[in-house]
Formats: structure tokens, sequence, C-alpha cells
DNA sequence: CGAGACGGTCGAATCGATTTGAGGGACGAT
DNA sequence: ATCGTCCCTCAAATCGATTCGACCGTCTCG
């Protein structure tokens, strides 16, 4: 029946008698309004994004950089009656298995958060499929559209800052060289080539400033508590840093902990610096030194290459600007 | 082509010659795979599960609570080969509005988390569109299925464990009591009638245990800050209460704080007690006392659930069990 | 040697909404 | 009164995979 169709969706030109006509009909019938699958089967279009989270659900949200982005890619997403699929990529060490749901899920667009390396199993099964996708964080590719910042100019400016300050002992708390996810001091040879892009711009990012670490530690995901670890290494063994830049704001917020719990003063004895700008209300009174990246506008900037894409664009790259925000944790090196 | 659909799928008796030759023909031609919107509609089923976040996602996913269940449902759906479909619904004070995505999405099942009222119009919108859905902490109701805890039960442990320490001054802080979502100490009238099923049900467990608190803070949502606000207030007047029950961990968690802030000990001058058992590494060395139910699992039963209904079952009421555990937050009571 | 059984292949109908194009009715204008 | 136009309604084709049933070839057993 078409002109049902035009009755519920109102499209059409149609008389107001008829479209009451048909309600009633519909209503007598049990009819609950048409099927999307049949709608989406011909329109060629399912309405779905996917959002491949490159991590266990579990840990991905546990961390408000990933929430917060996906935040405002659903808000954006939902001005355009588009949906989130949640897709999770227990992407293991040697793990080549990949979610079922990444095969065969209906979606118009893919986009993958922590996309980690460019050879992803991810990555190739969405092209496989012929499925456009939106990177965030991850290696330019052709092909893909990818969202990122200035993160390597980021971490750039928060070590001057702490050169500014004085400081000459700086270590660092990174996030993951690659799917092993080791917990530990980092040996020079380990050091040399992290496989996970973000790692490594923003590893590079303190050598721009021309500062070769004391220390890199690094840890198997970005959370408090693997940055607390980081922090009793850092801050207990002799030559103590004075000054800690992290890879992320939990990671911070970890070592300031640490620092609390050995008894040390923040930033009297050691100076602590964040990356990534997130709340972090329980910290107080202290505010984390830390470089502030935009994130729902990331998500959003996510929301808008997606809606490009569906309109027939080409992939594009887009890089938002970070800045750096001066808290309480950063001061003078102690002398 | 009937074969080549067998060839991909593999269901049907298919000769491993055809087999090749139609996966040669399908990567000359560039064809990618089965469209997943084809096989959905014919199977009449689109694998997909909905899920209404009662909240702005931005404020849903900061809550460990939220994130923990959906992991947990989110693992077993997976198992399932049922993807997540993210709805937010921003239910504001007088806002009727639905999202789109609620009334034309396609999904087999819908899972409302922090359903509140039971007279949600999301609930009347699914049940006009016929899908069946599975309700988180909501009213018992005809024709959804509800996976709840005993927080009545768990809260009135709690607060038999403050009195057998001998507090008889006992506060409590909660979460929000309607969409209102005010900030601040309840008068009597608003305190006689919670519109949200698991605010009055976590009141009612203090009554339960024989208490009547001597102030109720209402919180706006539950988050760290609130908690603190809230703190201030209760713990800075005159009467300072000796004991605080909180409606969950993140609020204790600022109470916590707001405590240490005042110069407060915990517990010697003041104890604190939360709900829920998550993870609060940066609470350290505090470990908080408190209603751990069990998260992952919920989401799981959940997932059971949405199994059964697709499976063909009647709608079924779940109750999970929690344990009290006793942290470092609530001592004797001050002589 | 013939008939039945069986494995494999293919055609056609189906799921449900959309959309194009044709047809019919009513109203206004000449 | 008749023609033209406009507005509405409706039939039919389409999107792509699945599935039932028909058909054909071969193999086996009597």
């Amino acid at each position: 029946m078409s002109t049902a169709s035009l009755a519920f969706s109102g499209a059409g030109p149609i008389a107001a008698t008829t479209r009451q006509r048909v309600h009633d009909a519909a209503a007598e019938l049990g009819y609950a309004g048409p099927n999307p699958l049949g709608r989406q089967l011909r329109r060629g279009r399912s309405g779905i994004v996917g959002v491949v989270v490159g991590d266990a659900l579990s840990r991905a949200f546990r961390d408000p950089v990933t929430t917060q982005v996906l935040d405002g890619l659903v808000g954006h997403l939902g001005t355009l009656d588009l949906g989130v699929l949640l897709i999770p990529s227990a992407s293991g060490p040697t793990t080549t298995t990949i979610d079922p749901l990444l095969e065969s899920a209906a979606m118009d667009v893919a986009v993958v958060m922590w996309g980690g390396a460019g050879d992803s199993p991810v990555l190739a099964g969405l092209a496989r499929r012929g499925i456009p996708t939106v990177l965030i964080e991850g290696r330019l590719a052709p092909g893909v559209s990818v969202v990122g910042i200035d993160d390597r100019g980021g971490i750039e400016q928060v070590t001057r800052h702490l050169l500014d300050l004085g400081h000459t002992r700086i270590a660092s708390v990174t996030l993951p060289f690659d799917h092993e996810r080791r917990d530990g001091l980092m040996t020079s040879q380990r050091l040399a080539d992290p496989a996970w892009e973000i790692t490594r711009r923003r590893l590079a990012g303190i050598h721009d400033a021309g500062v070769t670490p004391v220390a890199v530690y690094e840890t198997p995901a970005s959370l408090v508590e693997h940055g607390a670890t980081a922090g009793r290494v850092l801050l207990s063994g002799p030559d103590r840093p004075t000054a800690v830049v992290c890879q992320s704001d939990l990671l911070a917020s970890g070592v300031v902990l640490a620092a609390r719990e050995l008894g040390l003063r923040v930033p009297q004895d050691v100076s602590i610096a964040g990356f990534d700008g997130i709340d972090l209300p329980w910290l107080a009174p202290d505010v984390l030194t830390t470089v502030v990246q935009p994130l729902t506008e990331k998500g959003a900037t996510v929301g808008h290459l997606v809606e490009d894409i569906l309109a027939g664009a080409e992939p594009e790259h887009r890089e938002l600007p970070v800045t750096l925000r001066v808290g309480t944790t950063t001061g003078p090196a102690p002398s």
C-alpha cells in the first residue's frame, strides 16, 4: 500500500482525511508504524554509524577521554538521525579474531577510536567491506578520514613550561606502546619505536623540546591505578626526577597520588603534568597542569566528517588545536 | 542469485567448486559480501538491541555504574551476535521530545537504563512500537522485564552497620528525586514521595533500619562534585551528623573529600558509606564502606533476559543480591 | 537395464517500505 | 457545456538476501 507510506511519512501530497483514515485503519490492525528495515533496504542506508572501540569496553569507558569524545559524536549524529552502534574490538596481543559485528553489522560509516597501528585488522576488515572510515587519533592513511590533535606540539609546550621552571631531570609516563600493554620502565631498545601512533607522537614532543627523559615508564592503560604504580617506581628510586610528564591526565593523577603517598609535596618536591584536560574533581584542592584538548569538539568534528562522507565528500584530515593549562601541580624545580 | 547466498552463508549443501566460482566472481565484480539489510529484512530481525540511557551521555558515562553495566551487557550480547545501539534520551524537566532514534531506529529489543518513573514517555513509545523492553532499576510494570537489585535491603544493612557502631545522628545524600534534579537539603514535603523508584527504595532502606535521617540532601546527579557540595553543607552546619549514608559511591567519595577539606577525620569524626561498590583508586588510602552490587553481572543478566525474549520467553523480573563491604570510612561514633 | 534416491543447482516468491508513473475525479475557466 | 489542469490515489517495480520447491544429473540397488 503506497498511500499508507505517504500517510506515515507525510512526504507526498495527501489529503488530511485520507491520512486520518489510514491511521485509524493502522490502529485497528495493530500496525505499529513503518518497519525501519524496509525503509533502510530501500534507501540503501542503515542510518547507523559503527563505533569501534579499540579496547575492552570496561576499560575504555573508565577513561573520560573516550566517553567525552563519544558524547560529542553522539550529540552531533543525533541531529542527523544517525544512531551509534557500539562495536567492541578485543584486539589482544596476537588475537586476529574480529568481532562478528564488524563483519556483518549494517553501518553506513565506521568510526574507529584508538585506531592504533595502521596495519590494524579492524581497518582492513572495514576496507574490505567498503565501509568509509573515520579514524580518531590514528596514523594518516589513504582512503580514511582522520581526526587528530596537535599532541606532539602540546607535549612540547608543556615540556618547555617545565624547562622554564628550571627542571632538568624530567621523567615520562606513557600510554601503551603496542597491544602488549607492558607495565614497567622502558628499555632503550623498546623505546625506539612505539607501534602506537599516539604514544610515539607524544614521546616525540618531549624530544622536540630538547629533552631526553631520565626515565620512561610504560603503562598498560590510561588509568589512575597504573599512573600510581608508575609514580611509585619513578619517585621512590634514587636520582628522583623533579618533574614527570604524563601522556594522560588519569596517569598524571595516579602519579600525584603516589607522590602524596610517598610524602612528597606537589609541586614543591615534584612537578607533575598531564594531557587531555579532563575534569578531575577528586584531585582537589590540586588542579592538574595539563594540555587541554577539545574532547567534545573532537567528537563533533568526527560527526561532521561522517556527515560529509555520507554526502559524498572525499576522506579528509582534521587537526584540532590544544592549549596549555597551568595548574597547581607544576612549580619551580627544587634547588 | 540463490546459489550465491548459499556460497556465502555456507548453510545449504553446495559443491566446493561452485562456492569457489562464486567467490571468484564476487571478487571480480567488487562484491563485498552480503548486504546485512537484505538479510535483516528477510529474517525480520535486525540483530540490534537499543540501549536507552536516561540521561545526557556525557553525564551517564562519567558514572562507572552505568558503564560497567553496559560492559556486562555488551559482553553477553556480543556472544549472541547482537549489536548495541546507543540511544540518548535527554529527558528534561518538561521535555516530552523523544529522540527520533527511539521512534524510528530498527531494534529487536530495547534496554532502558535508569528508567526512572513508570510513566516515562520512553516506555510509552517503546510499547507503542511493540518493542519488547528490559528495564534496569525501574518500577515493575506489566509487559516489561526488569532487572534490579535488593538496594532497599542493602541500605538497611549498611544503616544497621552504622547503628551497631553507635551512630545516632545519621544524614543521607540521595540521588535525584525526579527529573527536576534539584540540589540541596530536602524539605519534608518533597521528601515524602520521590518520583524515581531507585531513590525512593534506597531512602526506604534507611527507615527499614529504624532510622530517621537528621538531614537529607538531594543531588542533581551521581557525581563526585555533587557529593562534595552535599558534604560541605551537611558537615559544616551545626549539629553535624556523625555518619552519612550516600546512595552512590561517587556521592560518598565527594563527601569524603569534603570532610578532608573541612579538616574532619574519616572515620574518627565522621563515618561515610556509599552504594554500588565501584573501583575508587583515587580515594586511597581510604577504602569506602559500601554496599556492593554485581554491576557486570547485572549487565549480563540483562543480556540473558534479552536472549530469552528473542527466544520467545515472557517478560520476567530478576533481582540480584548485594553485599555489605566494610572499608575504612566507617568507624565507631565519636563520643 | 530400469527405477528410485540423492546431491546439487536454479527459479520464483517473500520480507516491507519507497517511488515512479499512470489514471481518475473535481473544480475552474472559457 | 466542455476542456484543461491540478490534486490525489493507486498499481507496480525496486532494494538484496533468503528459502521453498522444482528440476536435472548421477549413482545405486534390485
